[in-house]
DNA sequence: TAATCGGGGGTACTGAGTGCCACACCGAGG
DNA sequence: CCTCGGTGTGGCACTCAGTACCCCCGATTA
């Protein structure tokens, strides 16, 4: 019944639109009560993203049994592609969200607040993690917001595209520069490739900014 | 008249809280027609964030006069503070709002529309001066995701403590775990304190993930 | 067969947001 | 003095999302 509700919903969105399709529209072509389709959606915009709030419960069960041992930011990270992973599940209801949500700003917005959830929960096990830092609050909140937006980039460059490629490279590749950035804290060392026979000296005054002393070591090792 | 709205919005709003209050009541406290609160805010949640949409204007014109020549993310981090001063500069306001704000699902909905604005705002920045790297516009989202992040911590703390102590140095620490991480790329050089009779010499093997490199010079620099 | 209970349908209501029109004000020009 | 166009405002009517309430039907149990 969700279902059907879903598919009328989509077929009539993607022919008229979404301020024009009523209600009303959608229990009719569904052939249910106009009282049950807010039985099963709170909202209009709701029914776009009904597969949202199943996988933020995935991703909650995933990090409450995530060794707390390992590295906190690959498994952000991996709680990350769990929502990769609902999106490449269905290529063509992806796309077809995709080409709707950026048209509609109320479906933009809506869409705004399922990601803030993905986001708090993701802080909120790095908070965890980090509650021994004293800037572990901030570090956990800019590190989720970092995982976010790298996976959204790479997520948006796939829908973007039409479904085209691997977006799980694309989205190990954008993930991977936040690794490299955050990553640590713990010990585990999935480290770069090899030519361990090489050594960086890297030279720098007491008081250099950090950002100087990446950019030197960047250069360096990538040079 | 916008301010008589606000005022008479705002003193229901605290009062009999968002949801209870309705329209017609506002209009009916500020002594105006109810199509005249159309007329300036397209719906009931934005007369909650009135000043938003100049700040938004000021920062983009911040940005469009900013040096091409400079550290792009200290200007974001520079734009980002427009917004704190704005806070900062009506703390009761501000603090009233953000207590309203985190009780009403539909008002965290419509800020995180607001502050999705001001990001998208720094992330296109970012991106036109990161055209040259191949990932420009990945680096231009996470960094932007981040500024946004550590300004938004910074002052949700200020505002959960009622307005009390420094934001702008509470903001200007937040800000700068990232611009020590993603700095740079310009020359500008507000290097950090002194001592510069001291050197820090940090040594890794070639593939040595960056993130290993960080904590070590961290460590070294700081400890 | 009667009682109970839960999922779905139908009806009427509130309230946000919009379109349309009328009115008041105001400076310019006859 | 009257008229005209533009602008800001109030009022009215309407659509539609979302909710409260009640009814119906089928299944289970005594």
């Amino acid at each position: 019944m969700r279902d059907a509700l879903v598919e009328a919903a989509f077929e009539l969105f993607s022919e008229r639109g979404f301020e024009q399709t009523t209600i009303d529209d959608i229990v009719s072509l569904a052939g249910v009560g106009r009282r049950s389709f807010f039985r099963y959606f709170p909202s209009k915009e709701a029914v776009v993203f009904p597969d949202h709030d199943g996988c933020l419960a995935d991703m909650t069960a995933f990090l409450a049994a995530a060794d707390p041992a390992g590295d906190a930011v690959e498994q952000v990270c991996d709680a990350a592609r769990l929502v990769l992973r609902m999106y490449a599940g269905n290529p063509a209801f992806s796309v077809g969200r995709y080409r709707l949500t950026k048209q509609v700003p109320t479906l933009r917005v809506h869409e705004l607040s399922v990601v803030w959830r993905y986001e708090r929960t993701l802080a909120g096990h790095l908070r965890t993690r980090y509650a021994a830092r004293s800037d572990g609050a901030l570090r956990a909140d800019v590190i989720a917001a970092a995982v976010v937006a790298a996976h959204n980039y790479a997520l948006r460059s796939w829908l973007r595209s039409g479904g085209e490629g691997d977006v799980g490279a694309a989205v190990d590749e954008a993930l991977q520069l936040v690794v490299e950035t955050w990553g640590g804290g713990g010990e585990g060392g999935t480290g770069a490739p090899s030519r361990d026979d090489e050594v960086v000296v890297m030279v720098a005054r007491r008081g250099t900014p950090m950002w100087r002393v990446v950019q030197g070591v960047e250069a360096a090792l990538e040079g």
